[in-house]
DNA sequence: TGTCCACGGGAAAGAAAGGTGG
DNA sequence: CCACCTTTCTTTCCCGTGGACA
């Protein structure tokens, strides 16, 4: 019953774009002065996850290569590139420019220096999850590099400018800013009514079980697709003809855990058994967290390290902290 | 209302890991 | 294979905060 899988992953190049015509023309705007060989104005896009920023921006800087020549665009995405000097490596590697970066001999200073020679016309850089950025001052070096255009992406505005050097904000005051909400109800039926057309089956799935598909994805398009995959897939491994209320039924947990098996693989031993005793308590007490953490593991390590893990757990929406200082407990998140 | 103190998170220092050139 | 350098991870130290409790 799947036609071509292809359409069910969320990196697919959808038409979801045409529900975002405007915001693609805010942004098409921005990056005008690029196509002529000027530097663009820098953009941010805001919004909250699954509404397409990142897959807005793509497309847009793709349809600018593709009508203008002697232009490079590059995707970084700082929450895995969340250094100086990673974020600045993996810029130079969209122009080819790191074959002889040796880190012994190439201080970060370097890196920024071969950026400013280059010559070969303008360079686009999405910067993605800019808020995971743990040194926001390459973002003001960044700005002041000729022929460097730069795409910010994040979720709150505000939590973008904290930490942000008070020169580089305020210049950022004036740049271009999008806004995304979360997609309608409408519109979220409309991208997975798409996806249905190309990747399955006619008559596999009905507009109602769509409609309430895009009801449970709350607005977000990635978890919507996950759903529809989910259930697409659970339909061929049972032969069924057609998705059934049950298989969506199921659907919809399974989505939802698909992801924090992703995010649980990622975590540490350490983390894990951090996690494990949060799950197992429900909501714990730090100190009472910390104790019980040191008679499981073998080697435990110390108290600001624990906190780094939980920093981190919630980053991943694994867990989630309650109350401030004294009375503060964490507890597993959904 | 004032004192206390666990907590969070920043900074510095130290340890480990990863890579290079000899 | 080793000496050496940079980056990354971890620990140690410290201080401001804001509930708890008298």
């Amino acid at each position: 019953m799947i036609v071509d899988a292809r359409v069910l992953q969320p990196e697919f190049v959808p038409k979801e774009v045409k529900h975002r015509s405007n915001k693609m023309d805010i942004l098409t705007n921005a990056l005008e002065p690029v196509t002529d060989g000027d530097s663009g104005e820098t953009a941010m896009i805001f919004g909250p996850s699954g509404v397409g920023k990142t897959c807005i921006s793509r497309f847009v800087l793709e349809r600018l290569r593709e009508n203008a020549i002697d232009i490079e665009t590059q995707y970084v995405n700082a929450w895995e590139d969340h250094s100086r000097f990673k974020l600045l490596y993996r810029i130079l590697e969209g122009v080819g420019k790191t074959l002889d970066i040796h880190r012994q001999s190439t201080p970060t200073d370097e890196l920024l220096e071969r950026l400013r020679n280059y010559e070969n016309g303008q360079y686009v850089v999405i910067i993605d999850e800019v808020d995971q950025l743990e040194d926001k001052s390459v973002l003001y070096d960044l700005y002041h590099i000729q022929n460097l255009t730069m795409v910010l992406i994040g979720n709150r505005e505000e939590e973008l400018f904290s930490g942000l050097d008070d020169r580089l904000a305020s210049r950022l005051t004036s740049c271009s800013r999008i806004r995304f909400e979360p997609y309608s109800q409408d519109g979220l039926e409309a991208i997975l009514q798409d996806r249905v057309r190309w990747g399955l089956r006619p008559e596999t799935i009905t507009d109602d079980q769509i409609a309430t598909i895009a009801d449970a994805a709350a607005g977000d398009a990635r978890k919507a697709i996950g759903i529809l995959r989910q259930a697409a897939k659970a339909a061929h491994r049972g032969q069924e003809e057609r998705i059934t209320d049950d298989i969506i039924d199921e659907a919809i947990p399974e989505a939802a855990s698909e992801i924090r098996q992703q995010s649980l693989s990622k975590l540490t031993q350490d983390q894990r058994i951090i996690y494990e005793i949060i799950v197992e308590e429900d909501a714990i007490a730090p100190k009472d967290l910390y104790e019980e953490y040191t008679e499981q593991a073998e080697q435990p390590v110390s108290k600001r390290m624990v906190r780094n893990h939980l920093d981190k757990m919630q980053h991943y929406n694994l867990i989630e902290a309650k109350g401030a200082t004294r009375d503060r407990t964490y507890s597993p998140s959904g």
